[in-house]
DNA sequence: GAACAACTGGCTAGTAACGG
DNA sequence: CCGTTACTAGCCAGTTGTTC
């Protein structure tokens, strides 16, 4: 039985980490306000933001301001997903054209890429930040890849949902858009 | 002394190991 | 398989230090 004042070496070993992980931590936020408000400062020309010591809540609001004049963000009033979905479908073509610029990318493994490319549709639903993020499909490559048929997308089923919302096996036969 | 930044202790969620 | 325990990582609110 051990007493209740002795230190366990491992706790006495957190003790000490944990002052430098927290630094640690709050040095990437650091570091990453910094790069923001350099480049906030270049893109609005704003004389407040190249003051080193502006205040982070003003890089902030900046931030958001920027985001929202820029319409990389939905704004008040936007019907639906349309940024996404355009976005979306901006993606798509720009694979499909950088496929298509490699010649010497076998052209089995091609039709095969651009057929599951093509098939894809963007997500009809709204879909907004604070939702559940959708997880990334990945093609499923098997042996026979090139000559699957349907439009089945199998995706990594090494995670679920923290709800429960997705189970391996749905995972598995996950086709969001098809 | 006010405003802000850095530090610290406590809490929580996730996860691996283990035994029933 | 399920419950328990120990451990870790990350977040956050309260406290302390620093700057102006």
């Amino acid at each position: 039985m051990k007493g209740a004042s002795e230190v366990r070496p491992m706790e006495a070993h957190r003790k000490l980490l944990k002052p430098l992980v927290e630094r640690r931590r709050r040095e990437r936020i650091n570091n990453s306000l910094e790069k923001l408000r350099i480049f906030l400062s270049q893109a609005l020309k704003s004389e407040k933001l190249k003051n080193p010591k502006v205040e982070k809540a003003e890089i902030l609001e900046c931030t958001v301001q920027f985001l929202q004049s820029s319409k990389l963000v939905p704004q008040d009033g936007d019907v639906g997903n349309k940024g996404y979905q355009s976005g979306f479908q901006h993606c798509l073509e720009t694979a499909l054209h950088f496929m298509n610029s490699k010649p010497d990318l076998n052209v089995a493994t091609k039709d095969f890429l651009s057929h599951q490319l093509s098939s894809y549709k963007p997500p009809a639903e709204a879909w907004s930040p604070t939702d559940t993020p959708k997880p990334t499909p990945s093609i499923g490559y098997q042996d026979s890849a090139p000559h699957l048929s349907s439009n089945t997308i199998s995706v990594s089923p090494t995670k679920t949902l923290v709800d429960g919302q997705f189970s391996p096996q749905t995972f598995q036969t996950w086709r969001p858009w098809v």
